[in-house]
DNA sequence: GACAGTCAAGTAGGA
DNA sequence: TCCTACTTGACTGTC
């Protein structure tokens, strides 16, 4: 049987706290900066400690960690150098009980946008996340996902943009940044073409892949996407989940579908993967999913 | 305390 | 042309 981490992105519902805080950038001070750090920090480490409990090893944490990170309102708020004992010690904990984080900015960060600004803020956004990771003390095997992001007209001229500034990012971002498919800009075969122009490791979705592919099944595209990733980058990742049926293709569903995820990882068979299921119920879903891993034999590595 | 309008940022697709 | 969705609702002024 395969060995599987499974997780669950940014919120813990069950817990009473956030680690999302962020405030109207109208209300920007360094004291509210200060406090909200805080709180989203404090409010990170209960998520971790509830996840070990519950033996729930893969985690993404919020891109709103750190509210205005890369924004230039808060240009001069040195985030790494007042919080680096709090950061190290949320990283040393993670090490210690072999965690793995994710992390996915937001819609905002578009590499390969036709717009100037667009293109360096979204490079700023990118640098503060690995610069998290770097602070945590986290190796590259933690990864940054993002979509390709827009097509702007020209499919193919925004994959060669994306490939050509994909290149040109920093070397702690670029060792980071993992593409993943979608049903809107970018397919499993362009993230693979991608790959195979600049090497970037590809992070297969589940649901995405189901929607849009080239009459490959979840298995064989999860197998093309997993070869993509080094030893250097850890197992591989995978986002999962069904479809909301009651939404528009592409909706994530609101509760595990447990048949359809039992059957998921039977197929998986000896495949070593890292599994974030992106379902709208959060570490409920995680928790189902835990007992259909241990009735199933998957080893927790 | 409840509510509604709004919030840093981009893009594509559908109504 | 406007609205919605996306990794995610949360913040804030008003009553």
């Amino acid at each position: 049987m395969s060995a599987v981490k499974v997780g669950y992105p940014a919120v813990n519902q069950a817990l009473a706290c956030r680690s999302s805080g962020t405030f109207r950038l109208a209300s920007y001070s360094e004291q509210r900066m200060t406090e909200t750090i805080t709180a989203n920090l404090a409010c990170l480490r209960r998520v971790l400690a509830w996840n070990t409990e519950h033996r729930l090893l893969f985690f993404r944490i919020t891109s709103d960690l750190v509210p205005f990170a890369s924004h230039p309102v808060s240009g001069g708020y040195d985030w790494r150098g007042r919080f680096a004992g709090e950061l190290a010690d949320i990283g040393a904990y993670v090490r210690a009980h072999d965690v793995r984080i994710s992390l996915h900015p937001g819609q905002f960060v578009v590499l390969n946008s036709p717009s100037e600004s667009t293109y360096a803020s979204s490079v700023a956004e990118l640098v503060y996340h690995a610069e998290l990771l770097d602070a945590l003390g986290l190796d590259p095997s933690h990864k940054v996902q993002v979509h390709l992001g827009g097509r702007h007209g020209d499919a193919e001229r925004g994959m060669q943009v994306w490939a050509r500034r994909y290149a040109a990012l920093p070397e702690p971002v670029r060792e980071r940044l993992v593409i993943e498919n979608d049903e809107r800009d970018a397919s499993l075969a362009d993230c693979l073409r991608l790959h195979a122009e600049v090497g970037v490791p590809v992070l297969f979705d589940t649901l995405h892949h189901s929607i849009r592919n080239d009459g490959e099944t979840v298995l064989k595209g999860l197998d093309r996407a997993a070869a993509t990733w080094r030893p250097v980058d850890g197992m591989p990742m995978v986002d999962y989940s069904t479809q909301d049926p009651a939404r528009r293709p592409g909706a994530h569903a609101v509760t595990l579908d447990v048949e359809h995820f039992r059957s998921f990882v039977r197929r998986l068979r000896h495949r070593d993967v890292d599994v974030m299921l992106e379902i709208k119920n959060k570490e409920a879903s995680a928790l189902q999913a835990r007992v259909v891993l241990d009735e199933l034999g998957a080893v927790q590595r």
